[in-house]
RNA sequence: GGAGGAAUACCCAAGUGGUGAAGGGGCUCCCCUGCUAAGGGAGUAGGCCGGGAAACCGACGCGAGAGUUCAAAUCUCUCUUCCUCCGCCA
């Protein structure tokens, strides 16, 4: 949600920064409404003053056996003068209500203009593996092959787009998760596991809804909705939800492991199967909630985060910067992590790092209390995935198999995997 | 799923139609005392919205929303959350 006072102030430069992500708006229809509602308001309150005032009077008046009956009709017609112009003011906020909720965020100032095209890739680490002695594999191949992911009896369970984690895949997936677990917890970030399924109001917030709806599993149920979160981000952006924090608290440094779920409609590529577009996939997300000061810092905290895991893993990868057009609608800044997959021979996203500055917060009425003046400020909001495993262990295996068709477990893993190389035997 | 009960400030809590929503604890400040104590006094109802450069003024505000009324914390309806009991529990 943008600030109306902002929109009103400068609605040009609001117009600019939204046409660099290729939104064209007009404001004239919203400021328009804006100068209505400040009338309504004070007409109404002016008559809402008066009838206060009147009112203080009349017990008084019965006391001392004065008539107020001339009184009481005036206060009477008062009242429904109050009432339509209410009526109307509701109408009005409404409408302003619904053209604020479907604007985009405003893309930070050092963010490229334009679409995809744009985007920058800032730095890379690692190199392409070397596969000049054989031809290799991808992954749903291996994964088939050394039976990590059972493919078709996730079908058979639960129809397209689901898959099966299977005995030494279960393991890796696991010890994924359990690796970045231990590296948030060493950086000092707070676990949360949050409910799954959330009420119409926390997507609303997290910028899903309304325009997004259709993308998210939703539960009809009697007084309401509910729905299968898309991301533990759409989670924990609502844990302060219509609070207002006190400055010592930030920054607050969270996160949280819970399947995504979503719709993903629509048939994938046959080189994303497996790895792209499930409608269930595991993912750690990092989150954080700062003082506005502050959040261009612990962006940059999250990217080195988002960043190391991959290199714990040792998975060649680079890091772009995504233009304007490309960060989703909530966000005013976005830095993908993404690892290379040689049988797509493509860099795929596997991270995704965001500073929403105060647009969730908004929308969710997240604030906080200075110390100094007690004046209250919006929050900004950050999130990361760090990271989504179901897309990191078809790259580990396209990146860390042999020639004789056996995957070489990355080191942190090994523990916890049990293995140190896996093969069609094991 | 059924039957009851509750929701007022940081906490406890009074308030069954009428001018400023009691009181206590806590907290902040001051006084007295003089050193892990006790006493006295003052302050302490949020947040949003509108106007204003500001001081401030006004509107709203007792879980949320609607209604009755000239007037609602108080009466009516709907909803939410919590508590107690019963049922269910792969």
């Amino acid at each position: 949600m943008l600030d109306i006072a902002r929109i009103r102030k400068e609605p040009e430069t609001v117009c600019a920064a939204l046409a660099k992500r290729g939104a064209q708006v007009d404001f004239a229809p919203l400021l328009k409404d804006d100068q209505l509602r400040r009338d309504l308001i004070a007409r109404s309150e002016a008559i809402k003053a008066e009838r206060n005032r009147i009112n203080k009077d009349i017990p008084r008046l019965k006391k001392e056996g004065g008539d107020v009956s001339g009184l009481l009709e005036q206060m009477k017609k008062s009242g429904e003068e109050v009432k339509s112009l209410d009526d109307e003011l509701r109408a009005v906020d409404a409408r302003m209500q619904e053209f604020l909720v479907g604007l985009p965020n405003i893309p930070a100032d050092d963010v490229q203009p334009g679409g995809k095209e744009n985007n920058q890739v800032v730095s890379s680490w690692g190199s392409k593996p070397d596969f000049a002695d054989f031809t290799p594999k991808n992954h749903v191949d291996l994964c088939t092959s050394l039976k990590l992911i059972d493919y078709e009896r996730g079908v058979k369970m639960a129809g397209s787009g689901f898959w099966l984690y299977t005995g030494l895949g279960a393991r890796l997936e696991w010890a994924m998760l359990n690796y970045f677990i231990q590296e948030h917890i060493k950086d000092g970030y707070t676990f949360m596991l949050p409910p799954h399924l959330l009420i119409y109001e926390s997507g609303y917030t997290a910028g899903q809804f309304p325009k997004f709806e259709e993308d998210v599993f939703r539960l009809q149920e009697e007084g309401g909705m509910r729905f299968l979160l898309p991301t533990a981000e759409t989670a924990l952006i609502n844990l302060y939800r219509d609070e207002i924090l006190e400055e010592a608290d930030l920054p607050r440094r969270l996160f949280a492991y819970t399947p995504c779920y979503r719709r993903e409609a629509g048939a994938y590529r046959a080189s994303e199967r497996g790895m792209i577009r499930g409608h269930q996939f595991n993912k750690i997300e990092m989150f954080g909630f700062t003082r506005p000061e502050d959040s261009a810092a612990m962006l940059g905290e999250l990217i080195g985060k988002a960043s190391r895991l991959v290199e714990g893993l040792g998975l060649h990868y680079q890091l772009t910067k995504l233009a304007a057009g490309d960060c989703s609608a909530s966000m005013a800044t976005t830095y993908d992590i993404e690892v290379w997959m040689p049988s797509m021979n493509e860099y795929k996203e596997i991270s995704s790092v965001s500073n929403a500055h105060d647009y969730q917060a908004r929308r969710g009425s997240i604030r906080y209390r200075r110390a100094e003046d007690k004046k209250i400020d919006f929050v900004h909001t950050l999130n990361g995935s760090g990271m989504a495993t179901s897309r990191l262990l078809p790259a580990i295996v396209e990146q860390y198999q042999q020639a004789d068709g056996s995957v070489i477990v990355p080191k942190v893993l090994r523990d916890m995997v049990g293995a140190d190389i896996l093969t069609p035997e094991s």
